[in-house]
DNA sequence: ACCTGAACACCGTTCAAGT
DNA sequence: ACCTGAACACCGTTCAAGT
């Protein structure tokens, strides 16, 4: 799968055109190869000799680029947050739920991603789809007093249910122990079998339906 | 997560009086030590080599009591996520506010706690907590089937709010920043100063009082 | 403008060894 | 049972240099 092994196997001597070479390097193939770097390997598994290796460069050809590896985690976190969709039907609250279970999903696509955004400085993407919510609501007729109380609390509930989700995802064999060693400890848990519960779309949903009942404009 | 096999022993009785130097290693000593270099130093701040120098020995020693770096993380975590509380006043609702309350507290008092959280197993102490909670929640009359579906959601939006609030905190000066890239940009979110407003309390309380408002048994 | 290897200052952990 | 230094396999980045 990592098609690595690219050292460089054009020793043909002269410099003909590259039949089947790397295209140099640029911004833009240095952040989608991180975006599958990291998508393969996690959070950890970006490093900058691999990155490197996978783009058939030197190590130190990337600082041309990129001023350091945080910036490549900026890049590549804003890359995967872009929006493409569309709002304006008549339904404010259609609106927002499409918005909010696209951003998640956006995120849960690439399970780095959401544990990443809250450490780092809010790229422009984002922003963009924090300026579209507050557009909506604001619309909708969310006095601005309570615009910022709104979006925030969002925030959270989306942030943490998609940062949950993401984390433990990567770990059912914990859950399954953590579901035994909860057996004759927390009889409420362990009844309601809370660990091995995985509607996580269903509780998203509910849970969301709850905040925009009591935000919504009266 | 640990479960730190055959090692663990107390020094039981009497033995000659510290002369000043370090006390012997232990786990616990380990443990207190890491939270305190957490705490001053952040996630990346951890080095088994700091955390050494600060027990006044060398680093393999550490490898006796803990078996790497996670061990580390995981015990200092669960450490910090104790819960002294009480509940069983008639208000149900009063009790899970002040035991969610409590638990923010809990982690904003050690801001590398809750960004940590969800990406380790549930320790002992978080399981408490959420026992407690389930309790709760059912003895107020809340239906098993909706059991889970309530304590997930509060817990995406207490872990929302406090990873968010324990990493924009340490990011004041980016917060500023972003707030003058909005500017011109992201009018909604220009006028509501949106990046600008610190009431964390405030919309923290709001937002979980509209999910409690859904949750609550009818 | 763009790329590179050598080298530095780390860091977690294995190992063989000491008491 | 408990602790240790030397050594290894990394990793991000500086630097001087190449085209």
């Amino acid at each position: 799968m990592a098609a690595k092994s690219s050292k460089r196997s054009q020793r043909t001597g002269a410099s003909v055109p590259e039949p089947r070479g790397e295209p140099p390097l640029s911004l833009d193939r240095i952040v989608a190869t991180a975006v599958e770097l990291l998508d393969a390997e996690g959070l950890d598994g970006l490093k900058m000799r691999r990155l490197a290796d996978r783009l058939g460069s030197g190590v130190m050809s990337l600082y041309w680029h990129v001023d350091n590896k945080e910036d490549v985690f900026d890049l590549a976190l804003d890359s995967v947050l872009e929006y493409r969709g569309t709002i304006g039907s008549q339904d404010w609250r259609a609106d927002v739920l499409h918005m909010l279970e696209d951003w998640r999903a956006s995120m849960l696509r690439h399970p780095w991603s959401a544990s990443l955004l809250p450490r780092r400085a809010l790229g422009p993407n984002i922003l963009a789809r924090l300026e579209l919510l507050s557009k909506t609501l604001s619309g909708a007729g969310v006095a601005d007093a309570d615009l910022n109380v709104a979006i925030w609390s969002l925030w959270n509930y989306v942030m943490g249910a998609t940062i949950t989700r993401s984390s433990f995802d990567l770990s059912d064999a914990d859950r399954a122990s953590g579901q035994q060693r909860v057996e004759h400890h927390y009889p409420t848990i362990e009844r309601s079998g809370l660990l091995l519960d995985d509607d996580w779309d269903g509780v998203f949903r509910k849970g969301l339906d709850f905040l925009l009942d009591g935000l919504a404009p009266r």
